[in-house]
DNA sequence: GCATATTTGTCCGTATGTATA
DNA sequence: CTATACATACGGACAAATATG
């Protein structure tokens, strides 16, 4: 019987109730994302088989496969002959992440002027839901949701694009960011001052001003990557 | 004892020699990726678990992991309780394929402006390569070195992003194409039109002109993807 | 629609190799 | 260098789901 050296692991038990009905394997990742992404889990912990394994009381097997889905969303690595690890973001990371969404995002953008009316209306709608969502959290001082409602507003923003493809890739850009939002002195505040930037964007796409909204948006996301980077710095 | 009903597992036997020193479950990827990407399994094939698994060599858990690598690269399909498939894609696969290509790759040279020199010099020299990679292969008639070519080449304009995840994300989006090409009638001479194309846009990146290689490119991309759009209708 | 056979999902025990204190 | 801990990989087992007759 292994001894638990950090403590964390216990609480996993309490979770394991939680686990419903689908795969195993997909439930045990749910737990263990939901845990990293909470930030409940530090960057650079070491995952090991059986502790965990035991601790949700599934075998190892299934929790490799568990991880190998985490591993494919990038909040774990896995080492060979190591283990795994929560993911530990870099500077060179952030840079990269906002090199991604600079791309994905704009090019969202740009391509909405292809579309057909009523996608574009859809597209609108989840970025009004989100713009107004953030306002109203904020206006409560609900700090978490106004987080949730800024990657709410940036994923309805890829949905200009009418891909699948470019919906996923910002999914996971996201639940990468998270990561690096954790690590900030005061996450809570960090989305705050980009609700007028929201607000703005939103007027752009209403007003089917794409390439306003397109250069507004590059700007945005430089200021808040240099923003981040001093921070890891 | 399971009769082997279709007869291409057999062959693996062969292959089973080839497996170097690295992951187990990685190796067994490699060789299903190639046999997949060459267009020897054919999409919508089931992959069993046992047969594949005798005729590698290797134990259920370990071709589960491999089947998992593969399925994140979106070349196998994993439904549960029934199996694993090579992946059978859709006209609007492609049509989704193609919207990420123009976001992913007209992004990339829309970013390269703000690249430094030596970057966007590697990136040229890149390019130029594959082009004229493509253009020596066509001439000696080796059509299979055109298609591997025009891949290296978009490759190669991912470069401009200066991204590790860009180039990522194109490197599967091309593997996943490699599923495409192989339903065409004549996969060999698909590629064989847009020499000229890729050579145009040499020039434009050689000199600086960015905006005008997207949009080059962005017209590129249309073209290709109505072409194969009426081969899956 | 039912009974049967096949296949996957999951777990366990164990042996071997690798990394690290 | 040795010892320990751990990951890798194997093979067997059984239940559950699916496919087949």
């Amino acid at each position: 019987m292994p001894v638990t050296t950090n403590g964390w692991v216990e609480e996993l038990g309490a979770e394991r109730a939680a686990l419903g009905r689908a795969s195993t394997a997909r439930r045990v990742a749910d737990v263990l994302r939901t845990r990293i992404t909470e930030g409940r889990l530090a960057p650079g912990t070491r995952l090991s088989e059986e502790e965990i394994g035991a601790a949700l009381g599934v075998s190892r097997n299934t929790l490799r496969e568990a991880f190998r889905l985490l591993a494919h969303e990038r909040l774990l690595v896995h080492e060979f002959n190591r283990g795994v690890f929560v993911r530990k973001l870099e500077a060179d990371d952030v840079h990269d992440l906002y090199a991604f969404r600079r791309i994905l995002e704009c090019g969202a953008l740009r391509h909405a002027h292809a579309t057909d009316e009523s996608a574009r209306g859809t597209a609108v709608d989840a970025v009004r839901r989100a713009v107004e969502a953030g306002e109203s959290a904020a206006a409560a001082g609900n700090w978490v949701d106004v987080g949730t409602a800024n990657m709410a507003f940036h994923q309805a923003i890829a949905l200009f694009a009418q891909s699948p493809r470019v919906d996923e890739a910002m999914r996971h850009v996201l639940a990468e960011l998270r990561l690096v939002f954790h690590v900030m002195a005061a996450p809570q505040t960090f989305h705050e001052p980009y609700l007028n930037d929201n607000r703005r964007l939103l007027t752009h796409v209403a007003a089917g001003e794409f390439e306003a909204a397109a250069q507004s948006l590059a700007a945005y996301l430089d200021a808040a990557e240099s923003q981040l980077v001093t921070v890891f710095a």
